[in-house]
DNA sequence: GCTTTTCAATACGCGCACGTATGGTGCGTT
DNA sequence: AACGCACCATACGTGCGCGTATTGAAAAGC
């Protein structure tokens, strides 16, 4: 059955690599970096071996990155996303959509570095397709809450913009606010963005 | 008197170059390839000149992009936002504000392009600044408007990360509004986020 | 007209990342 | 035990941008 040793789910640290274990320290490095951090020697550097690692899983730099970001559309599709959809009440599926922004998750803060590389060729098409699912999602949302085809297209634009502004201006650029100041700022986004319950 | 042969206002083809040149230069490539657009050598050849011209001007490539900063810092403040400070009605201006978003001005522009690079430790505090002051102006319009104190501030909040993100997606990775759907969006953005007129 | 200042060209060394080529090591297979 | 494959190290060449040093040319001042 040739089982190997080490099968463990995490990434533990087998002194081995998998092209898999590069993509996740890509997506690490975006998150810290930008997509300036996506660099084949300092990743190597990183995880502890030299580029001729690399260079056996991928044939290029432009390789990993077009994997990495492949990787985090799904991933960002199936555990932010996902679990939403499941919420039936539409202003509570907004509000905990909002909520989770804040939280700084691991898939929204690549996001954001994303946001800052549209520029890039390989960038473009999936903040692309990802906004036009985020729009749907507000679209349908807000739809849902009462407003007709017109306003909610046109609100889950607003909303959108608001929630890509907001995660451009959270790590720096605007005074942070306390947990406090921040429950008070997201009650005032919910009642200006979402229509009065009826 | 010692007159200059060409003093003429513009940024004319003479062909000897002054560090305000080079710091025009600077700011134009913000715009058109983000922060790693102050580049020295690009920069030279984009002038028809070579590098030796450069470090005659600046000691370093980051004094350029200190200096482009300071100018870009002014100029925005007197030639964007002055103007509108004159407009007494408050709802008025705000409307003027995000009117103004749209037009691709260079300024906004390169707004854009700096809050691309808020990691950088020169291009932060001068966003931070710009961000406050925006965000002041933000909220004595909207308590002008009627809004209490708090409110105001929340909103203006809120208006801002919207005008972030908006400069953020207007470009790419979001599908592109023609005229007339601008307009519709822009009042409904007015709706939205202006208390109603009393 | 001659010097001095101002601007620019050329040549050089450095750092750093990409990509290639090639040899080396551990491990499962037979 | 020997082989072969998967993974990695090392060495090398290239490109490109920063910064320095030195020389050269044009304009300004006297």
């Amino acid at each position: 059955m040739s089982v190997p040793s080490e099968k463990a789910v995490g990434s533990e640290n087998r002194s081995r690599l998998s092209a898999a274990d590069w993509e996740r320290a890509a997506l690490d490095a975006i998150a810290e970096y930008g997509l300036a951090g996506i660099a084949v020697e300092p990743l190597a550097r990183r995880l502890g071996v030299t580029k001729g690692s690399f260079y056996w899983h991928f044939p290029t730099r432009e390789a990993l990155l077009k994997a990495a970001l492949e990787s985090w559309e799904r991933q960002d599709e199936e555990e932010i996303f996902a679990p939403l959809a499941s919420i039936a009440e539409p202003r509570a599926r907004l509000r905990e959509l909002f909520g989770r922004i804040a939280h700084e998750l691991p898939s929204h803060v690549i996001f954001a570095a994303l946001l800052k590389a549209l520029d890039h060729p390989l960038v473009q098409p999936v903040i692309e397709r990802v906004s036009q699912r985020r729009l749907d999602f507000l679209t349908v949302a807000y739809r849902q809450a009462g407003l007709d085809e017109v306003a909610a297209a046109l609100r889950a634009r607003l909303a959108y913009t608001a929630y890509a502004g907001f995660l451009q201006l959270a790590r720096a650029g605007l005074p942070r606010l306390s947990h406090e100041e921040f429950e008070r700022y997201m009650e005032h986004v919910m009642q200006t963005l979402l229509p009065a319950p009826n």
